[in-house]
DNA sequence: ATGAAAGCGCTAACAC
DNA sequence: GTGTTAGCGCTTTCAT
């Protein structure tokens, strides 16, 4: 049943089916009923690949995330399908992995597939901050559509970046933990993401600006992974000295709270722990985890909006976008 | 550039184009280099579009879910996302919610969409038991593409289930803590979901085989929220007497561990608990959580594997698949 | 092995 | 307000 059987069996062009499918003003109350019943009553639904070649879009966006089988971009998707959704739009799904090779792939091949634009979540996607180069594919993939970013920047023509402000958060995490006599505290990550960069970056200056040194060993490397990190300062606690942990992500943390049990350090005195993202982990933790809140649905949203504004409004809209985080205090620390 | 600009820049005609384009045989290697090379030299990328109007495909399958901010649910998408890819199929995702109506939509949409199959992921696209035309517009979908679920059993023509053998799980489960001495299981759930329907039949089935009464108000509907949960049990504790869990969620089960530890009883020994899915909450709690594995990796395999078998290979394939699960035995209980 | 041409189902500019 | 018609960019049948 396509646009020509519909009008044959209403006695109009097709013309005027289109019409009153777009919804068109210039259609007469009366044929507009006429179509509009014929339509029903066959359960006629345009093609949308017909749609999609004459209109050179199918109101679809493509989002790639690294894995969403980690709650953070499941999160982030959940958001995102939810706002995209109530503006007509679908969304095509991508899961890149971290490597480089399958993320260029990934983006083009949904290039390929003519989405209307392109959303890119996670930190990742910035490149490791040494190798301007490895964000070209992006640049590229700006070409043809614009790409917005969730977590990461990335400087390009029409590239639009919403993150973030890692940096004062983990800023102001660290002071607390000074202010509390922390005089130890070991930063935990497990990437040289553009996210993990600015964390790092934050507690640094804080701990310049107390005055305290910053010792390479407290900047420790592991994986988002409880057992992995438990096990591992299990294994380095003879050379490792620290009174607190400031993981950027929460499995991290709870590593670090499995790890303070088996020693038998009480959490917060002996051991104060900070997480990141503020996912279910920390309430399933146990104590339950002060974690930072990197406030991805007010990200999610506003990259939506000002997608919107740019694809249907043709709007001017703001290029980077940083969004201020809150610390969720919970019972791993006491400030 | 379209296939047009190829073949005049080849100096042949669209249709030898079209050939190398979709490694049709019939072109000499001289003719197919040439045009490869001006293919790759302008970066041409055939329309997805018009193809997809020629071929009456995009290789494109609608995956819908109630939310995939839950971690089961993200697994599986993760799972699929990665078998689909590798096949070369698109996904386009939805969360439905799960509201009947936003279901009914959100299917219809993705259809009008024109994909090359839909998966519905989750139990609770089953129905609630009740009343089966809760899933006629399943049956209707299946008219137009072929519907594969996972985790729910619905019949009809070309509708194609895998599911977990949760009955079996439960049963064995509630075995297990009979055997241990356990007289008083409380089975905590927060659906009608055609899954939860299956444990609570499992459980019902080994207490009865058992010898053991079957009490009502050792069936606890809850919410999947830790606190919630937590909070109930705290609630009701003067009524209530059990000394086991057998929770239909992580979540849930972890609710049941929060409260044994204010109520100050030990664990497996006072109180044991067992939850479902092995997600990561299962690891992140303390102590950690004995939980059924539902096989989701299997699950999804699995039905890749059937539907490309069916679009592909046009092989006839099972329609119904059970999956046996796994208990993971871990700290919070004592079997 | 290659090309010409007829669709695929829709949108939109133009004519009336 | 309504109809005619020319695309949109590809696939595929039928000649050659």
């Amino acid at each position: 049943m396509n646009i020509y059987d519909i009008a044959k069996l209403a006695n109009v062009s097709i013309a005027t089916v289109s019409r009153v499918v777009n919804n068109s003003p210039k259609v007469s109350p009366k044929t507009k009923e006429k179509v509009l019943a014929v339509m029903k009553e066959n359960e006629y639904t345009p093609n949308a690949f017909a749609r999609g070649l004459g209109l050179g879009s199918m109101k679809t966006v493509g989002i790639i995330c690294p894995n969403i089988d980690d709650i953070y971009m499941a999160k982030a998707v959940s958001y995102l399908e939810r706002n995209l959704h109530a503006h007509g739009y679908d969304c095509i799904l991508g899961c890149s992995g971290f490597k480089q090779e399958e993320k260029v792939d990934y983006v083009r091949l949904l290039l390929s597939k003519k989405i209307d634009t392109l959303i890119l979540v996670g930190s990742t996607y910035a490149g490791n901050g040494k190798d301007e180069s490895d964000t070209d594919y992006i640049r590229e993939a700006a070409e043809q559509v614009s790409v917005f970013m969730i977590n990461a920047k990335v400087s390009g023509d029409n590239i639009y970046c919403t993150y973030a402000d890692d940096f004062q958060a983990t800023y102001e995490v660290t002071k607390a933990f000074i202010r509390r006599g922390k005089e130890k505290i070991l930063f935990m990550y497990d990437s040289e993401s553009y996210s993990a960069r600015q964390k790092m970056a934050g507690y640094e200056a804080a701990l310049q600006d107390a005055g305290y040194p910053i010792r390479g060993n407290l900047k420790f490397k592991t994986k988002n992974d409880i057992e992995y990190t438990r096990d591992m300062l299990l294994e380095y606690n003879r050379t490792l000295d620290f009174d607190s942990v400031l993981a950027t992500e929460d499995g991290i943390a709870i590593g670090a709270v499995k790890y303070a049990k088996i020693k038998g350090l009480a959490i917060p005195e002996e051991l104060a722990v900070v997480g990141y993202n503020n996912s279910i982990l920390a309430i399933s933790s146990d104590p339950e985890l002060t974690s930072v809140d990197s406030k991805l649905g007010v990200m999610c949203k506003k990259t939506v909006e000002r997608m919107i504004d740019l694809l249907e409004r043709e709007i001017q809209i703001e290029k980077n976008v940083c969004v201020p985080c809150e610390i969720v205090r919970r019972c791993t620390t006491d400030f």
